[in-house]
Order: structure tokens, then C-alpha cells, then sequence
DNA sequence: AAAAAAT
């Protein structure tokens, strides 16, 4: 029996495995937005493929490489067994899962997967249990609360049954297409992106069985547009839950969303980093969680080299960036920039100087802000100037480069470690060294990188940008 | 200060 169901596993993932590069994120049906309509362009085809490999690519990756990760689970029922699954098998994942999961090329749990999967399966729905995981990103988070919405969810009943937040309209973008990915075997299931943008007529109602949205649109449809019942909620996701929960970020319309659910709804709070009181207020908002924290040896920080370069001004800067614009264009960057207005400034500064740049930050349309994300991910745009909206969760493998144009400072003009940390893992993962570049203008903001430097104990040097031969050095 | 709503 146990030998059948193997044999049938590895077939399948051979299967699987050849099918990788013909399959489309636009084959999918799913949705009201649907990610392309027509299979004539080859064009769009070749695109969406790329997409979708670069995806793919980095699940795979993640998935991979994790041995090292350190595991630390605390259990709501001290007494009750502590399951850790070894393979998706003994998770009885769904068929139709299951080949997902192998087309995405995973062929085991990650770490973080192992034990998430565990504690939120192995419990009957009647008793689902909340949890609370902290892990770094690129540890196949994203993957572990995918798969647990996609075991919980009963494809014949139309109505939404699983619900996902993410801070950002970007990230529920790329989230929805892991969904979309893995559930692609089920052919009755479908996928709602509740996003700005998205517009519904009066009176009508979601049926698609997984809802993945933002905090404003995804209340707007709980509340008052009554598109969704939030009452047949069954699983409830809150991705980077951090910035969620956080005193300054989503939590009014977080909270607003949680209390609407059924008191049986099962709770994920999944997030990088978390701050001492907003873990505490992770606990006191979902009642007797398990809690998972991933510890990680600082990975990120050892891959990444980090420089500073000094300037007075911010015109100095400009100048600066432009003497590095050949060495990051090498591979892809992300510049930030603390706010919108200086974004869009630098975005024009650059392009009279002739350098071919895209923007990305909050003030833009959504279908701009879509369009330009997927020209990034393709690597149409090789440098992406943007705001803290992309700080967070938004992977593009050939990112090599971070460049803060500002330092991160949070309302009161202190430094924000979080964020830098955030911002600077979007790159130097998995091999590929990693460069970041400060850009300091001010005592105050060399008083800021100083304490940043001081909070992760990790040397900062000095970058001389009149120096090509050292440019060239850390480009390499 | 950014993000997030059909406000």
C-alpha cells in the first residue's frame, strides 16, 4: 500500500516535472481577474512563462534550502503529541493537491511547512487550532498557509471559505498566483482577488471559494458591499501579520475583518519579523495559539555586503546614484525611497540623465502599478525606484542590488530595523551575493545608519562612488 | 511617512 501510493507520487512528479515549462499562469480559469485571455500571442505566452518559471524557481529554492533552520514550537496542549511530517504524503493532502504540489517541484516540506502543515492539519475542522509562525522569508511561508487553505477548502460549496490579507496590492498579486499554481488541479475551485480596482456590481456575490485581498477592499466587501459572507469563513490568513497588527499599519481594518468571522474560524498569522509588542498583540488577538518560530542564523546579513556612501545633500545623492547606475544595472536594483513625492522626483531625475528607470508607489493607478510589477518581474525594467510598498514580500530572483536613496526611519524619524531588514532581503539570496547601498545626506541620517549598524552588529562600510575601480569590485 | 476604500 505504502509502496502503491509512492510508486504513484514519484510518476506523478515526473509527470509533473516535464509538464513545468509548458504550463501558464494564464491557463488558469480562475478568478475575476483572470491573469490573460487569449492563446494566440506567443508573445504573452513566452512572458507568462518566464513569470511563472522565475516563481517557481524561487518556491523550488526555498524549499530546498532550509536544513540548517532552527525550529522552535510551542503547543497550546503541552500534553498532545508533537507531529512533524516528513514528506507531503503523511499530510494525506488531497490528490489533486498533492499534483500541485509536485508541479511546483516541491518534493518535500520546508521546515517551517513540516511543522505549520502539522499543527494545522492534523487537527479535525471541528477543532481547528490557531497558529502564530514567525519565519524569514524565502522559507516557503507563503507555501505552508497556500496549503493549508487549499487542504481546508470544500471545492463544491460556493461560497468563500478561506481569506487571506496582505499589506500590500502587489503582494496579494503574487500570493494569488501561488494559489492559483498549486490549486490548478482542482477544476472547480476559484480564486477572488478582493484589490483596488477590482469592481463588483451591486448586489452581486462572491462564490469563488478563496478570497485573497487587501485590508480596505476586503472589509468594503465583507461590510458594507455585502459581496462576501464573512460568516462561512473557515480559514483566515493574515500574511506579513506584523505590519498588519501593528499599531500604525492595518490593525483597525484587520481587526474589523477578524471580528466579523464565524468563533470557530481558524486563525494563521504568519510574519519575517515581529516586534515585542506587536507579538504580544498577535497573542491577546488570536486566543490560544500555537506558536512556531523559525530561527534563522542571520542568513541575510552574511550574504549581503553593505556600504554607505556620504554625501550633503540630496543632490549630492543624485549625483552618487548616478555614478553607480552602470554597476547595478548589471542585474536588477531596487532603489527606495521614503517618501512618494521624492520617489517620483528621483524616478524623472534619472530618466533626463538618460537611464532607463521604472516607478512603482502607492499614488499610481492599480493597472500602472500591475503593469509595472510585471514588467520588473520579466526584467523589462532593470531598475525599479519605489516607496516602502515593495519593503516587503515582493520577490524578483535577479534583484542583486538595494539601493536606500533614504534611510528607513519610522514616524518619529528613529530608525526602522525592521524595514531595513526587510528591504535589503530582497536581494542576496541563495548564492547570488547581495549588495546594499545607503545613501547618507546629514549628521542625522550617519547618526540613523550608525544605529542601524550598531542594532544588527554587522560593519557597514564606507563606498567611495568616485572610485569606478571599487565599484566595478563590489559589482562583481 | 506609506499603505490601504467604491470612503
Amino acid at each position: 500500500m505504502a509502496t502503491d501510493s509512492w510508486a504513484l507520487a514519484v510518476d506523478e512528479q515526473e509527470a509533473a516535472v516535464k509538464s513545468v515549462s509548458g504550463f501558464r499562469l494564464g491557463d488558469s480559469t480562475w478568478g475575476v481577474i483572470k491573469t490573460s485571455t487569449t492563446a494566440e500571442k506567443t508573445d504573452e505566452e513566452e512572458k507568462e512563462d518566464r513569470a511563472a518559471q522565475s516563481l517557481l524557481n524561487k518556491l523550488i529554492r526555498s524549499n530546498l534550502v532550509d536544513n540548517t533552520n532552527q525550529v522552535e514550537v510551542l503547543q497550546r496542549d503541552p500534553n498532545s503529541p508533537l507531529y512533524s511530517v516528513k514528506s507531503f504524503e503523511e499530510l494525506r493532502l488531497k490528490p489533486q493537491l498533492l499534483q500541485g504540489v509536485y508541479a511546483m517541484g516541491f518534493n518535500r516540506p520546508s521546515k517551517i511547512q513540516e511543522n505549520a502543515l502539522s499543527e494545522i492539519l492534523v487537527h479535525p475542522p471541528e477543532l481547528p487550532q490557531n497558529l502564530i509562525a514567525q519565519s524569514q522569508s524565502g522559507t516557503g511561508k507563503t507555501a505552508a498557509f497556500v496549503l493549508a487553505m487549499l487542504s481546508r477548502v470544500e471545492p463544491a460549496d460556493r461560497y468563500p471559505q478561506c481569506l487571506c490579507l496582505s499589506p500590500t496590492y502587489e503582494l496579494a498579486l503574487q500570493t494569488g498566483k501561488v494559489i492559483e499554481q498549486m490549486g490548478k488541479f482542482h477544476p472547480e475551485l476559484k480564486l477572488a482577488y478582493a484589490v483596488r480596482g477590482n469592481k463588483l456590481e451591486r448586489g452581486q456575490k462572491i462564490n469563488e471559494q478563496i478570497v485573497i485581498g487587501t485590508p480596505g477592499t476586503v472589509l468594503d466587501w465583507c461590510s458594507k458591499l455585502r459581496f462576501i459572507d464573512p460568516k462561512r469563513i473557515k480559514v483566515f490568513v493574515l500574511d506579513e501579520a506584523d505590519v498588519m497588527i501593528a499599531t500604525q499599519g492595518h490593525q483597525d481594518q484587520s481587526i474589523r475583518i477578524q471580528r466579523m468571522l464565524p468563533r470557530n474560524c481558524q486563525m494563521l498569522l504568519f510574519s519575517a519579523t515581529f516586534e515585542d509588542s506587536v507579538w504580544k498583540f498577535a497573542q491577546k488577538v488570536v486566543p490560544d495559539p500555537n506558536i512556531i518560530k523559525l530561527k534563522r542564523e542571520e542568513e541575510t546579513l552574511d550574504t549581503i555586503k553593505q556600504y554607505y556612501v556620504l554625501c550633503n545633500n540630496r543632490d549630492e545623492k543624485f549625483q552618487a546614484l548616478c555614478n553607480l547606475y552602470g554597476a547595478i544595472t548589471i542585474a536588477q536594483a531596487m532603489i527606495f525611497c521614503h517618501t512618494r513625492k521624492t520617489a517620483s522626483w528621483l524616478a524623472a531625475e534619472l530618466s533626463k540623465e538618460g537611464h532607463q528607470v521604472a516607478l512603482l508607489s502607492g499614488e499610481m493607478m492599480v493597472e500602472q502599478r500591475a503593469a509595472v510589477i510585471e514588467r520588473f518581474r520579466e526584467g523589462k525594467e532593470k531598475v525599479l525606484v519605489t516607496t516602502n510598498v515593495c519593503a516587503r514580500g515582493i520577490d524578483v530572483e535577479q534583484v542583486s542590488v538595494v539601493i536606500n536613496f533614504d534611510l528607513p526611519v519610522d514616524k518619529d524619524g528613529n530608525p526602522d530595523n525592521e524595514t531595513y531588514l526587510h528591504r535589503i532581503g530582497r536581494t542576496g539570496r541563495f548564492g547570488k551575493r547581495g549588495l546594499a547601498v545607503n545613501m547618507v545626506d546629514s549628521k542625522h541620517s550617519m547618526n540613523i545608519l550608525n544605529r542601524i549598524q550598531e542594532h544588527f552588529n554587522k560593519k557597514i562600510e564606507r563606498l567611495d562612488t568616485d572610485d569606478l575601480d571599487e565599484i566595478e569590485k563590489i559589482a562583481n
